[in-house]
DNA sequence: TTGAAAGCGCTAACAT
DNA sequence: ATGTTAGCGCTTTCAA
């Protein structure tokens, strides 16, 4: 690989007359610019980052941590991951790719003592979250996607659940429905303090009043099997329920299946629609099921592109240089499974 | 971040003492070695990587490429990531995360010639693949997880399709099937030279061929409503045809709406299975679908393990220095959908 | 067994 | 407008 050096002989000047000529850093004459970026060409120069690096502080590495995922990866966060390396490479960063081990802060300190990384990238923040405590005091520039439950002063793309809530309430309010019941995820994920179970259960709850409709939520299966249940148990404390929205695929399968079960069609007698479930998922169902997809990747491009800018002193020029806090809201994509209500039975 | 220098300075020794004792470079006095590491723990001292690899040549950072996916991430391919990401951790190396553009061979180019990593884990390797000539030219040192069609000395990790095409043929034919039919990947993947649908395709007709049952796998349907289009074909030219495996999860579900729009039920008219789809999206369905669950978290984790032994030099070490090829069979994960032939219709 | 010193490839003062 | 030089933090001869 030929280094700074090779190219300042070939073209006659000084290294730090290449590195301004390449790096705009300071003026150059037109002409020995031009000398020295043929030079460059010719012996196809690729500035070392290492080097750089070390000198100026400045990797542009990202790294994205996450859990080690725990029942395994879901399209979701793969997306996430996608999505933010996209958005770092198209503004020439690297994102490096760091699971967790059991003891994240540990791996935080390990991480961001190495120089190799100038920024951290938070997949999976709980609502309280230590690694966002860690990383405030260390003074490490970072941004999240999702958010603690108090983000204050910290940069993040989440999902903007109040507007997604409002969404799915419009779209069942507007079939007639007039109560909506919501299976959130399991009272594991509840109890962890997993941000999109319990910020989706407010909304929803916030927009159904809102909007005039009835609304239950006292049901959290975790399995096709308990999804089935549920879905009983439901209709016998709320006949009048006649749509549903669930959170876990796994929970519409067995939803489906009760369904079917007592002699009920999809969506003549229930509609039925998934929650933060991508349209890959739910077009696997029969019905094809109605779903309110998360905007994935473009949380991870967002929470790249948060990143950069703070590193790069963007959000402090432009605007007043406070937290920038993105919501995107999930996208309606309408399956076969929504329907007007059924007619009760009397 | 303190750096060697202040280690040294609170042992009292040399920098270059500091870095024998903590690399074991070169023998150290016990006591001396003693006071060095208490120093270096007392004051947190991480090395950093971005000075050794400028020194060392060696970053111990690796790169896994793939494809900017075409129709989005499957859950398959992002285990590739998430194995090889855990195993690199696991082995003190870091993996970063390299979406491939327009050009990949530009992309490449650029990537190896940062100076940055180590070596290339290369994804989504087609039977002819161009990346593999570059970096084999340009002595980069790599691993594949998938393989060319002439791997010659390339470490690769892939499925082994003999022996899960054995597996699979071995348990329809357990049952008592004596013909199954193969739906492959679509005309599109076939023809974009994607190695899992031809060596599936080749390894399935050879397996049934060595167990004496028979064997068609002349549709390729793309989605669920030629997946369904595709069944009713192929029963009426092989009305005998009483297994069926698929490659795409989209067509098993027109499959199962075709089952039962002609008054079928799986397993008792048809068994229905799965191949390299995971087993997540096989108890997905109802009922749940037998499948051939691909090992990609392992492909991932070996994948990064052969790349890491080669740059350490262990490949020669052990052995004869040769490639070090692993194939490993999917596993069989039996779902409802399994069952004795039908009894055929007269 | 330890220390001194050179240098990896680059950036950024400081000089000219 | 360009050149000279001093490091960034580390590894690695070479001396002592």
């Amino acid at each position: 690989m030929p280094s700074l050096r090779d190219v300042a002989e070939r073209a006659q000047v000084a290294v730090s007359t290449v590195s301004a000529a390449l790096n705009g850093t300071r003026p150059v004459a037109a002409a020995t610019k031009l000398r020295i970026e043929q030079a460059a060409a010719e012996l196809g120069y690729r500035p070392n980052l290492l080097a750089r690096g070390l000198q100026s502080k400045r990797t542009r590495i990202l790294a994205l941590l996450y859990p080690a995922p725990r029942g395994g990866f879901g399209l979701t966060e793969m997306q996430f991951a996608t999505g933010a390396a996209e958005e770092a490479r198209e503004l020439g960063y690297h994102l490096l790719l760091s699971p967790e081990n059991a003891d994240p802060i540990e791996e935080l300190r390990h991480l961001t003592g190495l120089g190799l990384v100038d920024g951290v990238l938070l997949m999976e923040v709980r609502l309280d979250d230590e690694r966002v405590d860690f990383l405030t005091r260390a003074g490490v520039a970072f941004s999240m996607i999702g958010r603690t439950r108090e983000p204050g002063p910290i940069d993040y793309a989440d999902i903007d659940f109040a507007v997604t809530a409002r969404d799915a309430v419009a779209h069942v309010a507007g079939l007639g429905h007039r109560k909506l019941a919501f299976f959130n995820h399991s009272t594991d994920a509840y109890a962890a303090q997993y941000g999109p179970a319990i910020r989706a259960g407010a909304e929803l709850a916030g927009a159904a009043a809102l909007a005039g409709i009835g609304y239950v939520d006292d049901f959290r299966p975790g399995s096709a099997e308990e999804g089935g249940r549920a879905f009983e148990a439901l209709l016998s404390a709320h006949p009048d329920v006649t749509a549903l929205a669930v959170m876990d695929d796994h929970v519409a399968v067995g939803v489906l299946a009760a369904v079917a079960a007592r002699g009920w069609r999809v969506p003549r007698d229930l509609t039925l629609m998934l929650v933060l479930s991508s349209s890959r998922v739910a077009e696997m169902f029969r019905p094809r099921l109605t779903t309110m997809e998360p905007p994935s990747a473009e949380l991870g491009r967002l929470g790249a592109r948060l990143l950069i800018d703070r590193l790069e002193g963007r959000a402090r020029s432009l605007g007043e240089g406070g937290p920038r806090q993105r919501l995107v809201p999930c996208r309606l994509v309408i399956g076969d499974s929504s329907g007007p209500p059924r007619r009760q039975v009397p």
